[in-house]
DNA sequence: GTAAATGCAAATCGTTTGCACTTCA
DNA sequence: TGAAGTGCAAACGATTTGCATTTAC
């Protein structure tokens, strides 16, 4: 965690970019978040108790910032907010989410499956695929055993 | 084409709807552009040419009302406009897209091919998938042709 | 006749921007 | 020191809403 905190440090140098308090808050609260699907409100909040005075449109640009080096990834759950996560750098391509309908519980999946679809489109299509963003609605386990 | 303009004034009859004018003019302008994914703003439009004093609220609540309806669908391309198109009642899942990040073309696939992925959710996760929705970031044939 | 739908304008709300001030390098 | 970053408030722009009027059934 601290590794990969200064590993994304050396990122925004190298590009030029300065580290800044209000810079380093956000992306700690991203790194303290890894699980969570933030909205830029949600991530305000919780850099407003380390850092009071950081304004939302700090949060606002930061956040943009560390979109536009990958660090963290844009996903749109249509509810009217962009979330934002911590990008994963293992991963080639971004992971799915799973929703449910009814609880609104949003599942982590981390393992590619599209391989074999992405390969078929090439085929098909001559599209060549570089990413993807799948999201998949349903029923979650515990909301299927509440309803017997 | 008309067939199923009727049956979706049926649909909204069933539901207790009343068919207005201006309600009449935003499904046609759907069912006119089944290939699309237009922005209410565009719709608002091209609906303005068959009913000028339409207003834009109207083509807002409209264009709603048969997304509840699942006669049309969101689709989301992250370009800060909700898009919709036209469900295909043949589809039990709504289709693909390939989006290209070169021209912007978006490439329809209709085919179903999440089949085993969702199979395999349900397998890991207990998660039962009722709806997708899928797009794919990449280079479409032509941009890769003029690329050489 | 009456509940639903419309049109308009105002309100809402997430996000962006201009600008004077501050800070990192 | 000076360019980059910040905070604030105002601006923006897509979408929603309140309300008086109209319309479908």
């Amino acid at each position: 965690m601290d590794a990969k905190r200064e590993l994304i440090c050396t990122q925004l140098k190298e590009h030029g970019y300065k580290i800044t308090s209000q810079r380093k808050v956000v992306l700690d609260a991203m790194l303290a978040h890894q699980d969570k699907h933030l909205t830029v409100e949600e991530l305000y909040q919780i850099v407003k108790t380390e850092h009071p005075e950081i304004g939302l449109a700090t949060v606002y640009r930061n956040i943009q910032l560390l979109n536009e080096l990958k660090i963290v990834e844009k996903l749109n759950l249509d509810d009217g907010y962009i979330r934002y996560e911590l990008a994963n750098e293992d991963e080639v391509h971004r992971h799915h989410h799973l929703i449910c309908d009814q609880c609104g519980k949003v599942i982590e999946v981390t393992e590619d499956l599209m391989g074999s679809i992405e390969k078929s489109f090439l085929e098909s299509y001559g599209f060549l695929v570089h990413d993807h963003q799948a999201k998949f609605f349903g029923i979650c386990k515990d909301c299927q055993k509440n309803n017997e």
